[in-house]
DNA sequence: TGACAATATGTCAAATATGACATAATGTCA
DNA sequence: TGACATTATGTCATATTTGACATATTGTCA
């Protein structure tokens, strides 16, 4: 698989629809800089809830949201905001620093 | 000025309404936790625009935005988000990489 | 001081995010 | 296979965010 179409997939799972090569090179770097950050906000939030067995039922509980809306925070869906990703995280124990190393990470080593 | 009236002073340039230290220490550690990091994209903002030598309503016309909504940026404003941050930052040409040193940063070295 | 540039604050209609629900899809294990 | 648990998707009313505008405040320089 070449990267580009590593990429795409990657995209396509965030909830945007790619529907060719042309729509995927027309966005812009910022968006994808942007939607590259989200996905591993969202890779990092899922890793550390399967790490404490926990379902996605049990962590809406105690973020006081919805089973739905964590499968969505987890895939990086359109609808769900880098702030309610961030902020789950934090209810999660992660700290500023963990958060600011996964950012860093390329993809190469992504958690 | 000690370290908690330094903290404090920031938050309630957030937007926060800090009436009383009782109310400030009312703040769970997430939320000082989501704060700190908002404060810490807002100043990189800041800092970035400076040092381009453009003024708030430059920069607005450069995101599609207004002069009022930078300066609410470069605040931390309770109004603005994290991913209006981001992808402000990602417009200015910063890479994920820089967003998660600045992130990283402690308050004695921040930028 | 006053004139002007730059930044901050308050407000609002429109746009977007959110939790919740129903239900579909996928996984697991007997 | 089927029963059950878990995760994903579609939708919607409500809540929050956004750009824009008016206006206030602060900064600079003559």
């Amino acid at each position: 698989m070449s990267m580009k179409a590593a990429k795409r997939k990657k995209l396509e799972a965030t909830g945007w629809k790619v529907g060719n090569a042309a729509d995927f090179l027309g966005l812009s770097k910022e968006e994808v800089a942007y939607l590259e950050l989200k996905l591993k906000l969202a890779t990092q939030l899922k890793n550390l809830r399967l790490k404490r067995h926990l379902t996605q039922s049990d962590f809406a509980k105690r973020i006081d949201s919805s089973q739905s809306r964590v499968a969505k925070m987890e895939t990086g869906d359109r609808s769900v905001s880098i702030d309610l990703l961030v902020k789950s995280l934090f209810a999660l124990g992660v700290t500023s620093k963990d958060i600011g190393k996964a950012i860093t990470q390329t993809k190469s080593n992504a958690a």
